[in-house]
RNA sequence: GCCGGAGUGGCGGAAUGGUAGACGCACACGACUCAAAAUCGUGUAUCGCAAGGUGUGAGAGUUCGAGUCUCUCCUCCGGCACCA
């Protein structure tokens, strides 16, 4: 064959008829096994695709068919999210209707999909915007209503003043808007959510769901899985009860109930904080001694952004509520009570109980406003390395004190034992002061006598670990105090007995001199930011002393004051109304009372008014507010409004797989029998900044249409792969703002589909953001003409070519596996090897196709139909590989000497080791490294490596 | 701060604890050509004339053998974050 390879004229040709016999439409059938892969839908906008956009879509058609070629009944759809924000914003801009605008941007997305070639069953496309389809996400509503899963609420939420409406928490990026940045508002309205916290424990939990198998119920990247249980933040703790009383005698004039998950800590509780906004706040303002004060502290609060407020590197403010005090229940103690805005509102119980000691942000706020602290958990260390204590021997107790001795040049005095080096410090003697024991250590140990104590940095800390000179365990509880040397006198001293010797090193690298293993190091830390809000023994607490700190004692300490154990959730229900014309329509109306009635079923679709201005407006009510015609309506002589807020982008998207399964239905959402074939989907491919937006909403739905007997499985997507970014060559996002937009129509152009295909899914591991570089186009380019080449070599009576089956297995597995860069250098590996040879068999040939097929469809149906074969090569059957082809025949043996590569051997296989050995021996170019009777061990690993250790030193 | 992931040539990257750098790009030289492109061939981690040495973010450890396993640290990317 002459004839040039050209992309040109053989992709389109293929792509018509490939339509033309639909080959690729999905029918339900129960003599194959079904496979669903699934892209997340496009949102058209009004820039097309770039390069990057169909790299997932490449991903699945690979997959699909493969899996296709390999007998399975496969559903690959397509379909387009078009409701929402960025459409309508299109719109405005054009000014046309938004459903003119997505109309035309479909139309163009479509066709740029086309010329790709993909095998999508277009016969199965959903377009959210379609009422026949958005007729269902009504009906969803409408159901999640009637559960009392959606309902209005009148509350503070945030509103995009540029957007102009309100947003979920989803929405909100750093205190911004999404969509367009902007700072967001906190805003008192009226507006429906969907009741998402009622799900949170079945989202998470299901996370870590197992199958009946044993394998995960999600098969989903760690990161999105961590992503979800993050956003959830699930979190056990205890609601506990303080009386407040009015300061100076023991009326008790009120009760706050603080959420903690540190209930272990309770007895360190030296002050209260209410936020703000909490509702015992308007109260206690009447008992306050400070009313006005407070009063100027919370509007200042509420003139703050949510950005300001949430800022952790501002300085905490607060105010104390004079003349009300709270009784700590665990040992009745009085403490004053404060407002801050670093206690938020919504979340807990809007009340903290204040534990500077085990809390930083505590800490910070008591130092500023100089609160006491008190310590009730001592680190509890366990010593490590050598000194990690040993089953079954006494263990001594002793009292301890280490000392933080510092110069005036801000250096620490460390200790350097040969084997060890630590701070300085001792045992403390019958009837000594800890300070005394400082200050006699130092002087025994180091001959310093000018010292003064500094303070004591803590007076628990406990730790456990092993003895030698002793022979038995220890437990220690240390002193800790920080010493001043205050002039360089130094008297006789241990050290001169040369046990040790000391050493001063500037403070920043005490931390590099101790092992990190030994309790010293810990104190150390202690030393440099001093709280300590991990686990311990509980000290200062009655009864509870010396218990670990643990779930256990938290549980304990909170049944022992009254307290509720309780779960909390950072996830926030889902606001699900918007200000804005371009959404699904919420079908409900309003009586003259404000009372809500549902639209009947049969009333659905209800029907987005087709309207010429449709811009938002600065009030918090919709624009279709302003079609009276459309909104109002009588009937008998009561009047009803319609609900005139719509649905927020996310919502359509959060079913639509499941309208693939059967989109033409007009009597219910899925029919159940072809929702129980297609069961969920099998592996799912998008972006992963939808983990906690599409990802979380789609399971949450997914899982109350289980509720109500519409799906029959609890998650949607069984596995998950995110395709990582391509970015522009310069390393930025691609986007008209840079100029820098590589266009895909162009690549096909240019290098056609086929080309363009290959190089995205060899460029790098999938999931992996890479920046695009077009002569990486041209190495896949030059990858099929040389297949292209291959195909005039062929000949029937050529031998099958050795590596055959190995490439087989290797595409075949990787595919699978989504290593599509590894499967197409292995085909790039073997072409190259056919290159070779002076023939090429017919059916190597044909196999060679048949793996490209996915990857190039269009050039392998093109070489197929020249070989003669009749029938598409998407519908033949996928090859397969002889294990016992797999190996050569010849094997290459790495001989080391002492673990070092020094020469390499092409032998038989399976070879004996003595035989190799003897081989390795008789190798001149070993010689000079084997010496007869000097090989003294031989590591022999078959087939691969032979290592021979020598005793070299012998010479 | 907490959690997750990653650090390998000039570049993208490959490597069940067993020859580090497959495959591709780029580059250099050679062939073909009046010439260029395309194509084909050869070479390309680094130091060294060589023998050989050194090399997978840094340091330690386990091992006959470590890019791979363990620990400490550094850097980058992503998520969460005044969530008590």
């Amino acid at each position: 064959m002459t004839r040039q390879y050209d992309p040109k004229d053989i992709e389109p040709k293929w792509q018509k008829a490939w339509e033309k016999q639909g080959i690729y439409a999905t029918k339900e059938t129960a003599d194959k096994p079904k496979y669903y892969v699934l892209d997340m839908f496009p949102y058209p906008s009004g820039e097309g695709l770039h390069v990057g956009h169909p790299k997932g879509y490449i991903a699945t058609d690979v997959i699909s068919r493969m899996k296709r070629m390999q007998g399975f009944n496969v559903l690959h759809p397509m379909g387009f999210d078009a409701f929402g924000l960025p459409a309508e914003q299109y719109a405005i801009k054009m000014k046309t209707n938004p459903a003119v605008a997505v109309e035309k941007n479909v139309a163009r997305y479509k066709k740029q999909l086309e010329i790709l070639g993909f095998d999508y069953d277009w016969s199965r496309e959903v377009n959210t915007t379609d009422p026949k389809y958005y007729k269902w996400t009504q009906w969803i509503f409408l159901k999640l209503l009637e559960k009392g899963l959606a309902e209005e609420r009148y509350e503070p939420i945030n509103w995009c003043p540029v957007d102009k409406t309100g947003l979920a928490n989803e929405d909100i990026e750093d205190g911004k808007c999404e969509r367009c940045g902007a700072v967001v508002e906190k805003r008192l309205m009226k507006q429906w959510v969907l009741k998402i916290t009622q799900y949170a424990d079945r989202l998470l939990s299901d996370l870590d769901a197992k199958k009946e198998d044993g394998t995960p119920l999600l098969d989903w990247p760690e990161s999105i899985k961590e992503s979800q249980r993050n956003w959830i933040g699930r979190s056990e703790g205890a609601e506990i009860d303080f009386k407040l009383i009015e300061a100076g005698s023991k009326n008790e004039i009120a009760c706050a109930t603080v959420f903690t998950t540190r209930a272990d800590t309770l007895f360190g509780v030296t002050y209260v904080v209410l936020a703000p906004e909490h509702s015992l706040v308007a109260e206690l303002l009447e008992k306050s001694s400070n009313k006005k004060e407070i009063e100027a502290y919370i509007s200042m609060t509420k003139a703050k952004t949510e950005i300001d407020r949430t800022d952790t590197t501002k300085e905490k403010t607060g105010v104390e509520l004079k003349g009300v005090r709270a009784i700590n229940p665990a040992n009745n103690e009085e403490v004053p009570v404060w407002i801050a805005d670093y206690v938020l509102a919504d979340y807990g119980t809007g009340a903290v109980m204040a534990v500077p000691a085990h809390d930083e942000r505590d800490f910070v706020f008591a130092k500023k406003f100089a609160l006491p602290i008190k310590h009730v958990v001592a680190p509890y260390h366990i010593q490590g390395g050598k000194h990690v204590p040993r089953e079954g021997i006494e263990t001594l107790t002793r009292r301890t004190v280490t000392v933080i001795l510092e110069n005036k040049k801000n250096e620490v005095l460390i200790i350097a034992e040969p084997d060890t080096t630590t701070l300085l410090g001792g045992g403390i003697e019958e009837g000594e002061m800890p300070t005394e024991t400082a200050l006699r250590e130092i002087k025994e140990e180091t001959g310093y006598a000018d010292v003064e104590v500094k303070e004591t940095i803590l007076d628990n800390f406990f730790a456990k670990g092993y003895r030698y000179t002793k022979g038995k365990n220890t437990f220690t509880n240390d002193y800790i105090i920080h010493a001043v040397l205050k002039s360089d006198t130094q008297e006789k001293s241990e050290i001169d007995e040369g046990r040790h010797h000391i050493k001063w090193v500037p403070k920043e690298n005490v931390l590099n001199e101790i092992p990190h293993t030994h309790s010293h190091y810990e104190i150390f830390k202690l030393f440099l930011k001093p709280h300590h809000t991990g686990d311990g023994l509980l000290v200062n607490s009655c009864s509870f002393d010396g218990k670990n700190s643990s779930d256990e004692v938290r549980k304990e300490i909170t049944k022992h004051v009254g307290g509720r154990w309780v779960t909390k959730y950072k996830l926030r229900d889902w606001v699900f109304s918007r200000q804005r014309y371009w959404g699904e329509p919420i079908p409900v109306v309003h009586d003259e009372n404000g009372l809500v009635i549902p639209l009947k079923e049969e009333d659905l679709p209800l029907e987005l008014p087709m309207v010429e201005h449709y811009e938002p407006t600065d009030t918090g009510e919709s624009p279709l507010a302003n079609i009276p015609e459309w909104a109002e309506f009588e009937v008998d002589g009561y009047k009803f409004k319609r609900e005139t807020n719509t649905m927020p982008q996310w919502a359509g998207s959060s079913w639509y797989y499941l309208r693939y399964m059967d989109p033409h239905n007009d009597t219910t959402l899925v029919d159940s029998e072809k929702e129980k074939y297609w069961n969920s989907v099998d592996l799912y491919v998008g972006g992963a900044e939808h983990a906690t937006r599409h990802l979380i909403y789609a399971r949450f739905w997914h899982k109350f249409l289980y509720d109500i007997g519409v799906v029959s499985t609890l998650e949607p997507f069984t596995k998950l792969a995110n395709q990582g970014l391509i970015t522009a060559s310069d390393g930025r996002k691609m986007s008209k703002r840079w100029g820098n937009v590589v266009n895909p129509d162009e690549m096909v152009d240019t290098f056609g589909a086929d080309s363009m295909r290959l190089y995205e899914m060899f460029m790098g591991p999938f999931d992996q953001a890479i920046a695009w570089n077009t002569n990486g186009v041209v190495g896949t380019r030059r990858f099929i003409e040389k297949v292209w080449k291959l195909s005039s070599k062929v000949t029937h009576d050529a031998p099958s070519h050795p590596a055959l089956h190995r490439t087989i297995k290797k595409v075949s597995e990787d595919i699978a596996g989504m290593k599509f860069n590894t499967a197409i250098s292995s085909m790039m590996i073997f072409v190259n090897d056919l290159e070779k040879a002076a023939s090429v068999s017919c059916a190597d040939m044909e196999a060679l196709l048949k793996l490209l097929a996915p990857f190039a469809p269009h050039v392998a149906e093109e070489l197929w139909e020249v070989l003669g074969n009749e029938g598409s090569i998407h519908l033949s059957s996928w090859p397969t590989f002889d294990t016992s082809k797999l190996e050569e025949d010849e094997v290459t043996i790495a001989v080391q000497i002492n673990g070092k590569t020094r020469e390499t051997m092409r032998v038989a296989r399976n070879l004996d080791e003595q035989v190799v050995v003897d081989m390795a021996k008789g190798s001149e170019g070993l010689k000079k490294w084997i010496k007869e009777g000097q090989i003294k061990r031989v590591i022999w690993v078959k087939n691969r490596l032979l290592n021979l250790i020598i005793d070299l030193s012998a010479e």
